[in-house]
DNA sequence: GTTGAGCGTT
């Protein structure tokens, strides 16, 4: 497919406007939106059916529904579309909704053998359903693993699975579980104390560029600005024309060209120190330290559950979700009784009768393609953190909210 | 070339 210009219209009624697409055919977000600003994807009238059809949207880039583009005319869809057709509903759960029933996150891999590569960790953990991403962190300078890794899965069931056990991986018992590292923003209060339009994105890649930030958030809203500091301190700031939508995205793991990123509430700029009496209660990490105890502000007493700490996680992630801890009462009948709550890490106990068979290799990934490593090294994580990180404090301070 | 509880980003 070559390069062309694709016939887009604001309404099925209106006149069309041609666009012109990128030279492997594909179309821009970013060009659509040029012209129709706010615009978050297409649709088009199947003449065979007479329905109308999405156009696959990948990343910010749209891809021709079949050979090429033809002489059909595309409309453009406006994320406002959703917002008035679900009226009282926030933006925040028109973003969940229409991304699917429940949001995925980063688990943290811990106890991997020194060898395990990204690779093996990716062939393993595709047996339990779609993988997004793997990583495994590595000493920059060396590059010999550290031992623990991070995985995202497609579905948010896959997740809550792989939470709930133990894995044999090369020969070494793993556990998987909600980094310390996640901000739950349903947990900071109970009053919504930011609504700032600008969101703080993490753990960026130097390959990221403000377009491709651009590009990937586009689809949950209009972008006002895309900020990344110089030098390349691994983080950007991305401004959403709506606060609702940027406040919709707290708390995501997002993955952008292969890399996990974290959104998380962009920290007010302190300039003149009378917003730092306010960070207090905004503090990035909702002000749990590492390690201790999580759910400051939950009501719910787990200790008395019994719970093992995979159950702990998978409760957590239930504090978050609609279905509460129904499903979760379920699941723990499943777990092995009295195989220890595995609190002294036993890594080298055999203790649960999980139903994993090393042997089985049924890949019931559909199509785990095109979103990372397919072509080999893509994921050098720890490529970009050598150089003067954190070095100039003042590159964000020119910059206002 | 060692290690074995931890925790990625302001």
């Amino acid at each position: 497919m070559t390069e062309c210009y694709i016939r887009i219209a604001e309404d099925e009624n209106e006149e069309p406007m041609e666009i012109p697409s990128e030279e492997d055919g594909t179309l821009l977000l970013s060009t659509v939106a040029a012209q129709f600003p706010g615009a978050c994807g297409l649709r088009y009238r199947n003449p065979v059916s007479q329905c109308m059809r999405g156009v696959r949207l990948a990343e910010g880039v749209l891809h021709a529904p079949e050979a090429d583009w033809g002489s059909l005319v595309y409309v453009v869809n406006y994320p406002k579309d959703n917002k008035r057709k679900m009226e009282e509903m926030d933006a925040a759960s028109a973003v969940k909704i229409k991304r699917g029933v429940q949001k995925t996150s980063d688990l943290i891999v811990l106890g991997l053998p020194w060898k395990t590569t990204e690779q093996d960790l990716k062939d393993y953990f595709i047996t339990f359903g779609e993988v997004i991403m793997v990583q495994v962190k590595k000493d920059p300078r060396t590059g010999n693993s550290k031992g623990f890794g991070f995985v995202r899965f497609g579905d948010y069931e896959t997740q809550l699975k792989v939470m709930t056990q133990r894995h044999m991986i090369d020969g070494r018992w793993c556990d998987c579980k909600l980094p310390n590292s996640r901000y739950f923003p349903e947990q900071a209060g109970t009053d919504e104390p930011m609504r700032s339009r600008k969101v703080f994105v993490g753990r960026c890649t130097e390959d990221i560029s403000v377009d491709d930030l651009r590009q990937f958030f586009m689809q949950y809203g209009e972008v006002t600005d895309v900020f990344i500091p110089k030098p390349f301190r691994a983080f950007a700031f991305v401004t959403f024309a709506d606060d609702q939508v940027a406040q919709s995205l707290c708390g995501e793991d997002m993955v952008i060209k292969g890399t996990s990123v974290h959104v998380s509430n962009a920290e007010p700029k302190h300039n003149n120190s009378r917003q730092m009496m306010e960070q207090g209660r905004y503090g990035g990490y909702g002000g749990q330290g590492y390690g201790s105890g999580r759910s400051p502000n939950s009501s719910v007493n787990f200790g008395s559950l019994n719970l093992n700490p995979a159950m702990m996680a998978a409760a957590q992630a239930a504090l978050q979700s609609s279905w509460g801890m129904m499903g979760m009462l379920g699941n723990q009948q499943n777990q092995t009784p009295g195989s220890g709550n595995s609190a002294g890490q036993n890594t080298g106990g055999r203790d649960q009768n999980q139903g994993y068979s090393t042997g089985s290799n049924n890949y019931n990934s559909s199509s785990s393609a095109s979103l990372g490593w397919g072509a080999g090294s893509n994921s050098g994580s720890a490529g970009g953190y050598n150089s003067n990180y954190g070095s100039s404090m003042d590159t964000k301070s020119s910059w206002g909210m």
